[in-house]
DNA sequence: ATGGGGGCCTGCCGGC
DNA sequence: TGCCGGCAGGCCCCCA
């Protein structure tokens, strides 16, 4: 699932039931994800009130009152759902956790938490809220993609002289934090350039359009909800539907989406990656 | 230093 | 129907 766009929906979803309120218990199901959970991660939540919660790259970061931070990466298919509420009613159920429910946070306003996670690419971990920008995990991200660091001038600094082609390079989370497969595929689609090219040829004008559609598609898929493929759902359970706008992901051996092109939507393997373009078009 | 590939896991889908 | 290969939204790590 999980894309910026997707953890920014899901810390949305997460802000109105867990910002400022007490974790009344935290269970754990097993004992690692990706990376071995935290010493005593249960008995660390437990009883501390989550003061915020903040979104860096694509990982979820909750600030708690005990001065110390969960950080939570959704990998490939980590999901987070809320339940135990109807409307506006809180609820506490029991029920059994079901299959891949690795981590439940119990809120006390009735709000049941659940992390799951079937391939467990995901992680979690506990370190001290001042040392957050350090943690060995976020201590490299490159900026915001949305944020005002972001730049043109930035971008051609970070391409110059690179040999990966420009679809690795926007892959890169030390270049630009939080793009994945897809909307790198749907930003190349959109600024008409091949994902084979160098990064290092670009021209400043084609970088700065980079730069803008990068910003657009970001904010139009984080408006519709994110995009749901095979199951993933909002904290809610709803589907988002930024799914529907792609133009070229997940299209292989369809017409191009642009309304003047006849060009095929091929795929191609670049570093170990589905890449989807339109070879008529992207150029 | 940089870039590419392997590996971590489970589940699903298409082909035989 | 069942088995098998290939593929999947991420990212660390190792090797050339």
């Amino acid at each position: 699932m999980p894309e910026l766009p997707e953890v920014e929906t899901v810390c949305s979803g997460l802000n109105p039931v867990m910002k400022n309120q007490l974790i009344l218990k935290a269970e754990v199901n097993r004992l690692d994800l990706r990376w071995p959970f935290p010493p005593l991660m249960a008995q660390r939540l437990t009883g501390t009130r989550v003061i915020r919660l903040r979104r860096r790259s694509k990982y979820i970061l909750l600030d708690l009152d005990s001065d110390e931070t969960l950080l939570v990466h959704l990998g490939m298919s980590g999901r987070v759902l809320i339940s135990g509420m109807q409307a506006g009613i809180f609820q506490h159920e029991n029920a059994a956790p079901k299959k891949h429910d690795h981590v439940e946070l119990y809120m006390e306003n009735g709000a049941r938490i659940t992390y799951n996670d079937p391939r467990r690419f995901g992680v979690m971990d506990l370190a001290p809220t001042s040392k957050m920008n350090n943690h060995r995990l976020l201590a490299s991200l490159g900026p915001e993609p949305l944020g005002n660091s972001f730049t043109e001038p930035y971008l051609i600094t970070k391409l110059k002289g690179k040999t990966a082609s420009i679809k690795s390079a926007l892959l890169d989370q030390r270049i630009v934090a939080g793009l994945g497969n897809i909307y790198v595929c749907e930003v190349l689609f959109r600024a008409h350039l091949s994902p084979r090219k160098k990064s290092g040829s670009l021209s400043k004008k084609c970088i700065s359009q980079i730069v803008r559609v990068i910003r657009k598609v970001l904010t139009e898929a984080i408006l519709a909800g994110g995009s749901s493929l095979k199951d993933y759902r909002q904290t809610s359970g709803e589907l988002g539907y930024f799914q529907h706008s792609f133009c070229v992901y997940d299209r292989e051996s369809l017409s191009c989406s642009a309304s003047n092109c006849s060009g095929i939507v091929k795929r191609i393997q670049q570093s170990g990656r589905s890449t989807f373009y339109c070879p008529k078009c992207q150029t």
